[in-house]
DNA sequence: TTTACAATCTATGTATACATAATGTATTTT
DNA sequence: AAAATACATTATGTATACATAGATTGTAAA
């Protein structure tokens, strides 16, 4: 493997621990256990928890160490507003080729919410809301676009699985059913600016369902 | 000075020498040059780098070394059509408090906008516009739009002062004028929206020179 | 008993030696 | 003479020793 490689799925792996909160906010990742783990030496670790500190994941501090980052209210709300409008704008600035293989792939993903609904699960469920995430920024054809897509997702996506056992499993799930639901009919119509509405209006939807248990805490 | 205000000013530093075209696009930058010049070990350089590689204003290969990147035309049309859908969002994600600090620095940038015209200086007019984009960001107060809106202008801003000896000095140097003129106006009426219209107004009309001159070069 | 201070511990920050990839050049071979 | 190969050069990538900030703990003094 090529270092980028290497550090590309490095970086995925330990984003991917936060976002599942496996990694929960407040946790310290030590330099040294991850480059144990991971069969190498502090200097690619330090890389990727460069890259996670720039991008709000973690901090840190020298003498106390790197910590996953607590979502405040403030920045919820400012990076919701700001993913409310970029959701508008992938209809606007997109318009990619809505193949079979993309449906395909949607198909098998709702298929498996209903295999989810079953069982209370929440992690599979966010995996799931993952792959979901991936396919979509797929059909972002505008590079930066894309990019800040997937690091907003990333800023907050955390907290809904950290407040899900306070929500209502069923309605969740079906809220991710209904959302995927959506975004195949109106992928099936080639109608790139009805999903991104859709869209809109599905997170829309959950920030308020959050919103109604965050009145109490102010961190996450 | 601590590591992290070390990190800032380096990394400023560094990439307002990429804007100013000070390293100009295919220019290799050497760690260990970097290194001697600032008095450090190549460790921190290579955090810096890292960072402008993230942003998308270098790359770094092995054996080869870091080179500042060139900015494709599809590049530069997917970051304009970007900004340009962003400059609309800071006038719906933002409510600032003008205050008359911010009146009196765009009053005095509008007359040294008047000094500069005078006399052929592209790199003066370039720093003055920095100036004015660091004043501009101030009254953003969604902070994620802030970051996304900082880093977009660094990805493409430097395509204006490399074009800029093919442009008509006067007109450029006018267009700021103008631009600072419009935006202390809205600013005076405590009008953000209209601001923010006008400055992607100025944004379409910069990107619409820079066009004409575009035909012919791919990269930049 | 409480407080202040010093030692120690643990973490990240920095410097540096070494590993390795890519290029260019020189030399050898066909 | 041309092509291939070996080697030197030079760059970033990695590992690691050392520096230093901050917290904790223990001890001594008030």
């Amino acid at each position: 493997m090529s270092p980028n490689t290497d550090f590309d799925s490095l970086y995925k792996e330990i984003r991917t621990r936060i976002y599942l909160t496996e990694y929960p906010p407040g946790k310290a990742l030590r330099e040294e256990e991850l480059a144990t783990e991971f069969g190498v030496s502090r200097t690619p670790i330090r890389r990727v928890l460069h890259r996670l500190e720039f991008e709000g994941l973690v901090t840190s501090q020298r003498g106390i160490g790197t910590i996953v980052t607590a979502v405040d209210v403030k920045s919820l709300k400012d990076v919701y507003a700001f993913r409310l409008k970029l959701a508008k704008l992938v209809g606007e600035l997109s318009s990619p080729r809505i193949t079979d293989d993309h449906i395909a792939v949607l198909e098998g993903l709702k298929e498996k919410v209903l295999q989810v609904k079953e069982n209370y699960n929440p992690k599979a469920a966010a995996l799931l809301y993952l792959d979901f995430h991936r396919e979509m920024m797929s059909l972002i054809t505008n590079a930066p676009l894309r990019q800040v897509y997937d690091q907003l997702f990333h800023q907050t996506a955390r907290v809904w699985l950290q407040i899900l056992p306070e929500l209502d499993w069923d309605e969740e799930v079906l809220a991710i059913y209904e959302e995927l639901r959506d975004v195949i009919k109106t992928l099936r119509a080639n109608d790139i600016n009805t999903m991104a509405a859709v869209r809109r209006n599905h997170l829309a939807m959950v920030l308020h369902r959050i919103n109604k248990y965050l009145g109490s805490a102010d961190i996450l």
